[in-house]
DNA sequence: AAAACTTCTGGGAGCGCTCCCAGAATCCGC
DNA sequence: GCGGATTCTGGGAGCGCTCCCAGAAGTTTT
């Protein structure tokens, strides 16, 4: 490993002293022509790549993000949803020279590393009921954006989907194609976006029974869990839906083990679109890379201190029919 | 924001100096334990945390390893596989003081990042073809292990899954069942991944026709066109050995919308037992989290400098019998 | 009892940058 | 043409740690 060139060995080349190498690799004003070509040629000769350690030290800036992921089980890294929003906040990163550090947090261990300065901002997704963590950062300064909606409330932004609006649309699909029975697997009841998707069931389906509701947790083991409680409680009925395509499977195995085809018999639609399916799923829509996008971009809006901003956003969603339902 | 307390800050309270309290922090030898205590005592009271970037510069240690995805299109990430990977290496991580940092690598755009000294080891996976990262890393003296046996060779230490004989024995399942026709939806032909699952098909199949391979990308969509093209070619075939999951799902898909029924028409085997599917899939479980613990503690080795490591580890896969053969 | 270790401790020189300050060069208006 | 504003440039003081060195304190050996 030969050493790394430093600044000043850049500077020695260019003719030029150590400031006027900084100003150039920070795109800062009052810099003639001349003195920046040299620095650019120079920084290519020596394939020069400025030390972060130094340049976080000397500048009261981490130059990285954390992507704190609050659930200790790691279940939310087998979700394709997730896999959607990394993509989408490391697409809004190119460019940013800004590093993503991933964090899985175990209540408690996370706080004081991420206020002690060796990030500039935190994404924080999959919160779980009413996790002190945000409110830990958000009171020591670090600038937050949650994704999705803390149940908590609190002053911290966040970006979410439309949960509501998309769970009712797809239980008014379900009404429209003449189901009588309607069940729902909803998600975990400590967290916005299965709440959200509860309510918007409910919504649709005021005026009828509501109380085929059974709850998983975001994975294919628990909406099959769910869909065989459902069918214990109601064998007769004729429609699901379900808060999420990973549990959809799972519901689908099930169903598909008692015999019931979909959708002749019982009709399912998800919320995501993440997963394929035999049959393929009825589903509502989400730009998951978006909400990633958004989330990063508000997230570096923050840091930057600009002014104005929406305090949160919600993104719209779209049912798309195919053939379970 | 509050001012965070320094070294020295530590060090007044407890009574000595920043050198002891470095050692504190650091485990080092010859401290008393009188000393010890007041700094322990003292850091917890003014909630002490270590300013990383200092710790870099002066320690000549980045104190992060990354994990570089080596894919430009991100696919992996949706991937059950990677999602286990990282669980993996985050739980081998906790207790080790070491941050992951996160990279999707455009061919030519990380490397100097990495060799730059901003971290101190990385993790590469999912490695096409004879890309030139793995050696261009390991020339300039940085630790790295690769997730996945590479192609191109070279003295990079790997971790992978014995891809070739978990093939061979899904196949032998596929002909101890009588089946006649037997196709496969095969990797990539630029990964070993790709190319191991199918020498293990081919040499399972020795004395057979061995022309009904269709190619994957490790997507549904990839599965699904690879099924449909089998399906043209042959109508009559009666099993397929999909090479992932993940595209089985496709091909499922696929089967089911030819009005072929699993498995009494056409039998299914999967690799990676990553999804679950309708029907329940027969397919090679590979340990993945084991695989990102396996790899991660071998670039901590690595890195640590540690003599007499093997230079690379084959876990072992096994056949789950399920229903869809 | 002195010599020779061993254990513990503090001082202080960097690590490679950023950013403030002050000075040099260049520009402008009247 | 000359004062004043403006653009450019270099010097150098940190940022908060680690780690080397040398000295103090305590232990064992001869």
């Amino acid at each position: 490993m030969t050493r790394r060139p430093g600044i000043d060995e850049v500077a020695r080349l260019a003719g030029v002293s150590k400031s006027t190498v900084s100003r150039v690799l920070n795109g800062a004003p009052h810099v003639s022509a001349r003195a920046r070509d040299a620095v650019r040629r120079a920084v290519i000769q020596l394939d020069y790549t400025p030390n972060q350690a130094a340049r976080s030290l000397a500048g009261h800036r981490a130059n990285a993000i954390a992507l704190v992921v609050s659930e200790p089980s790691g279940r939310v890294l087998a979700d394709p949803f997730f896999a959607g929003v990394m993509r989408g906040v490391h697409a809004e990163l190119t460019g940013h020279r800004t590093q993503l550090v991933l964090m899985m947090s175990q209540p408690g261990d996370v706080g004081s590393y991420l206020t002690g300065g060796h990030v500039d901002g935190a994404l924080v997704i999959s919160l779980h009921g009413h996790d002190p963590l945000l409110s830990l950062l958000h009171d020591n300064g670090l600038p937050v954006v949650a994704g999705g909606r803390p149940l908590a409330g609190g002053p911290v932004p966040y970006v979410d989907s439309d949960n509501f609006t998309g769970a009712m649309d797809a239980t008014e699909h379900l009404i429209s194609l003449g189901s009588k029975r309607i069940a729902t697997i909803a998600g975990p009841t400590d967290m916005a976006v299965g709440l959200d998707r509860l309510s918007g069931w409910r919504r649709a389906m005021s005026g009828r029974r509501t109380d085929l509701v059974a709850y998983g947790d975001f994975t294919p083991e628990g909406g099959a869990s769910a869909m065989t409680t459902l069918l214990t409680r109601d064998p007769e009925l004729d429609a699901v839906f379900v808060a999420a395509d990973i549990m959809a499977l799972g519901a689908l195995q099930v169903l598909h083990a008692h015999g019931r085809r979909v959708p002749d018999d019982v009709a399912v639609v998800g919320f995501d679109d993440s997963v394929p399916a035999v049959p393929p799923l009825t589903t509502v829509r989400q730009d998951v890379e978006r909400f990633g996008r958004m989330l990063t971009w508000r997230l570096l809006a923050e840091i930057e201190g600009d002014e104005g901003l929406p305090p949160s956003v919600l993104l719209p969603t779209s049912l798309v029919v195919r053939t379970s339902a």
